[in-house]
DNA sequence: AGTCTTTTTGCAACCGGTTGCAAAAACTTT
DNA sequence: AAAGTTTTTGCAACCGGTTGCAAAAAGACT
């Protein structure tokens, strides 16, 4: 159905080696020939098929974008930021949808069906393991807001969630709240763990201050709101949270306001990300 | 690197055209021999390369993703759902993020380079002529969100834009409110156009009810709230307003309530789409 | 014009599979 | 056991490209 190249060869009178050299960088050829295949080219509306070259390149230009997180709307701004970061690197994500399905095995053996020449696996609810199963078949694996791990084979980008911890930590104590609650993401999340470890050794440095801590069901606006709303129907609520990301404490901030009191006057609230939300006036939540 | 199709063939001392057919539904082979290579396969950890197979076979169950919705929390949601009913037929999503770029010429080249089985245009801001774009390129196209036209070759699929804007004047009308407005996104998006269309015509049968309008700059609770502020800064802002979506509703939401204001008593707000977040109770909008 | 370099070119093999076709093998019949 | 049928098999060509290599063409130098 579509060009290929042998007919644009036949049509400029030359061999395929010939069009495939126009269509390769820095291949040798001279400047008549690859005129008289690009007008012949353009005429046909021929360009090369990718999945054909990547045969003998072994390169196919795209890269499997690993996740389990479609219901963090945070995620929507990494989608944005990577696939146009891929985009600009000229190259194509293949989306693979984990669906709370955690074993790595399919998804490994479907990314090197498609021959992809890497692999980001973007989560911080996955373990170390599941990026390493790809890193394990021989692809390139960056793990997005994954734990720094022992093993050297996996990159690894992200933020420093334990440092994260302690700078909250440090923050509220500076402010000079007397009673603070850790209000953290799901409890088996690398970043949940890490970001709670970082806060509880800062506040151990502060002992007059009482700490306390509860996990949310996920990383989503409404396990943010209903875990705020159990804390404040319990007796003593804190009088400051740090709260696991920027849409949990957007929930807890609906749900505090919605009960009537004020962020920050009645409670203090500290997010993280600086999710675009968390900046309108309305919110403007003190995120890190 | 990774084991070939050839490999396999020594190991199970067969032919190649034996192992390509156990890998093929429906193919001829004995019992015996099917065991032989399955074996070897499994020995050897093979499993075939989908990109060679697509070459002979011309499908490579790659659908080309488009959007440029990546600031719409609601496309989240979509972008989970596609997903998941691709990978539900075996299919996979190749993610195409327009950031503005409104011209699908460079979009249908690369997809048609990648051989894509098909494209889905998740959309409601991009004309009908985008989707056809790919359509004259020789690929099956599902507009989605789009808007129906004349043109019989793209598949649309979405809501009744203009039944939309009908049911929200009709209901408006019917809880008595006699100044209304409507809250559009983009002027441009055909959605709002449509939307806005049945929502005048449904309400011209209602003449003594008083219609104004508006656009916010794009589909965002940002800027859904922004416009709403601007509203309710003029000198008489409506009894109630019909959204143009669930996000430009939520940001309104949150832009009248930090005013002091309440919905539904002050002001009434009618979103559309059903999204997560306006079941929440504390938010608990009205939406189609 | 003749020799030596450098550049450009086409041939042919290959990337990892699939598939039409005819021969071989396995069953059925008589 | 021979003949007829059906199933299974391997050969070889092909999908749409790339690339090492040696030959051809072009340019540089005496």
């Amino acid at each position: 159905m579509a060009v290929t190249l042998k007919q644009v060869a036949k049509r400029a009178g030359v061999s395929a080696s010939a069009v495939s050299r126009t269509f390769t960088q820095g291949a040798s050829v001279s400047e008549k020939t690859r005129k008289k295949v690009e007008s012949a080219a353009a005429e046909m509306g021929y360009s090369p098929n990718f999945l054909a070259r990547s045969l003998t390149t072994r390169r196919t230009k795209m890269i499997g974008l690993v996740s389990n997180n479609f219901h963090n709307p945070i995620f929507l701004e990494v989608f944005d930021l990577f696939t146009r970061g891929l985009q600009e690197c000229d190259l194509r994500p293949l989306l693979v949808n984990l669906t709370d399905q955690t074993d790595p095995e399919a998804s490994v053996k479907m990314l090197r069906q498609y021959s992809v020449d890497g692999v980001i696996v973007a989560s911080s609810t996955l373990p170390p393991s599941f990026a390493k199963a790809f890193r394990d078949s021989n692809m390139p694996v960056v793990h997005a807001f994954g734990r720094r791990s022992s093993n050297p084979q996996v990159h690894v980008v992200g933020i420093d969630n334990v440092e994260c911890g302690r700078i909250a930590g440090r923050e509220l104590a500076r402010r000079g709240y007397r009673r603070v609650g850790f209000l953290g993401g799901p409890a088996i999340a690398t970043s949940t763990r890490d970001r709670f470890d970082g806060f509880i050794e800062e506040l151990t440095n502060h002992p007059k201050i009482e700490v306390s801590h509860s996990f949310a069901t996920a990383y989503s606006f409404d396990a943010g709101r209903s875990e705020m709303c159990r804390l404040l129907a319990q007796m003593t609520p804190c009088e400051a949270y740090f709260c696991g990301d920027d849409v949990l404490s957007i929930g807890a901030f609906l749900a505090i306001s919605s009960a009537g009191l004020s962020v920050p006057d009645d409670i203090g609230l500290i997010g993280l990300n600086d999710m675009e939300m968390a900046g309108w006036e309305n919110i403007a939540l003190t995120t890190i």
